[in-house]
DNA sequence: GAGTGGTCTAGACCACTGA
DNA sequence: CAGTGGTCTAGACCACTCC
């Protein structure tokens, strides 16, 4: 943690050079043959230096091609109130429709589903391990840019039969299809956290390799959880916001 | 972003001995030039499958002793609207004691105050943007170890002459002075995000170099705000927790 | 094929910690 | 002091992208 290692003196003046726009969002930066020279460093020291300007945000590297200056944080505030009401979804949108319409970006997604044995979330769920889950994976698109994977699960002895097993589920999503089946939905709860993303996320969602900020949202009807929906976003594009009532 | 890079086997050789206990919760991992001997690979190597598991918040680095296995998350926070609750401040406790108590660690913190010209959060507070802010710097420790940096503000008419310009502000903290002080606080608001540490962050944290979750709550007393308080936890280290009644 | 970044080696010296 | 992790070098081969 030395403060006058050279890689970080390196980091700190390619970093000037990025924030007084001497490259610009999108430019390429020098190969690392030509930082080599530049520097007069070995081609670790260099790399070192290039690592921490990439988990900073500040650059992404891409193989065979070369190292580029990243766009700043493009900020999609999210806020779950609003986003799941009862309002939104007569009004036919889903969550992710809402932002779109709020935030004027052209959504789009891709589904795939499956069925699963609950496991460790049997007892979440309050049913059996060997029962089976319905799990719907899915990539959320903001103008064709991947910025959200979400994960849903329900009991299939709820989804049995119904369009929550197809990959569309029509308008106003699956807690329009669940209202619909006769479940009063009674609460949200949202479990926030921030971890670095693993080699699958950081391709699908093109990810310099800065954070992820993980949420798993846990829908209950009664006292009884009726979804969990594990959702993955790069913590560089998104900000999420709650508020609440004093007392 | 070879799927069998040596690095990343050696990393989950280590990761599957963590999680089946083989080395437990502060154990001193083998020293690199026993896990060299053992693995057949370089220094550079083993030390790339390391940085792997600090950044997954698995294990810490510390200079000149060793390398350990990390806590699992450790804080998992309430959720927020009880945390913050009057019920909670009556019973003397603020918002990280109330966590305190509820997990079983012995909390402590430690408090600067000064005074700054409001400037960029003048719009936010309605004030002008050379009256002064009150800024209470905290760190607050669990057992002694820091994990949370939190920085609150206030505009300075509020708390001149109160308690809220000393270092101890009293049973229930800052939100039950201000209440004392005639304010009905009507609501709050949090904006969650993740990203990397700055240097300083990481030393006081204790970091890795895994990332950190930043929340901003912003208090409102009618429609104005009348605390704005930034805080930083460590990624690996916390949970955040939101509920509320669905519409 | 030429040029890029990704991984790896074998060695060196330094800075920090604790006995 | 001995042992630890932190930084750095000079070189090698591989995998990917684009022409």
């Amino acid at each position: 943690m030395n403060a006058t290692a050279r890689y970080r003196e390196i980091a700190d003046v390619l970093r000037n050079e990025i924030n007084s726009e001497v490259w610009g969002v999108g430019d390429k930066l020098p190969a690392e043959p030509e930082l080599i020279a530049r520097f007069s460093a070995s081609r670790t020291t260099i790399r070192q230096a290039l690592a921490e300007l990439r988990d900073a945000g500040l650059v992404h590297m891409r193989h065979g091609v070369g190292v580029f200056v990243s766009p700043p944080r493009v900020v999609k505030r999210l806020d779950s109130r609003d986003r799941l009401s009862r309002a939104r979804r007569q009004r036919n949108e889903g969550a992710f429709l809402a932002e779109a319409a709020n935030q004027g970006f052209t959504p789009s997604s891709s589904v795939r589903v499956w069925f699963e044995p609950a496991q460790d979330l049997a007892k979440l769920f309050g049913i059996g391990e060997a029962d089976e889950l319905t799990v719907r994976d899915r990539v959320m698109r903001a103008d064709g840019h991947p910025v959200m994977l979400a994960v849903s699960r329900l009991p299939r002895e709820i989804t049995r039969g119904t369009v929550l097993e197809e990959v569309d589920t029509g308008p106003g999503g699956t807690l329009a299809r669940l209202e619909e089946l006769g479940f009063d939905l009674a609460s949200h709860e949202e479990i926030v956290g921030a971890r670095m993303p693993d080699a699958n996320e950081k391709q699908l969602l093109d990810l310099g390799s800065g954070p992820v900020l993980t949420v798993q949202r846990r829908t209950y009807s009664g006292d009884r959880v009726i979804e969990v929906n594990d959702m993955v976003m790069s913590g560089a594009g998104y900000e999420l916001r709650y508020a609440w009532d004093a007392d």
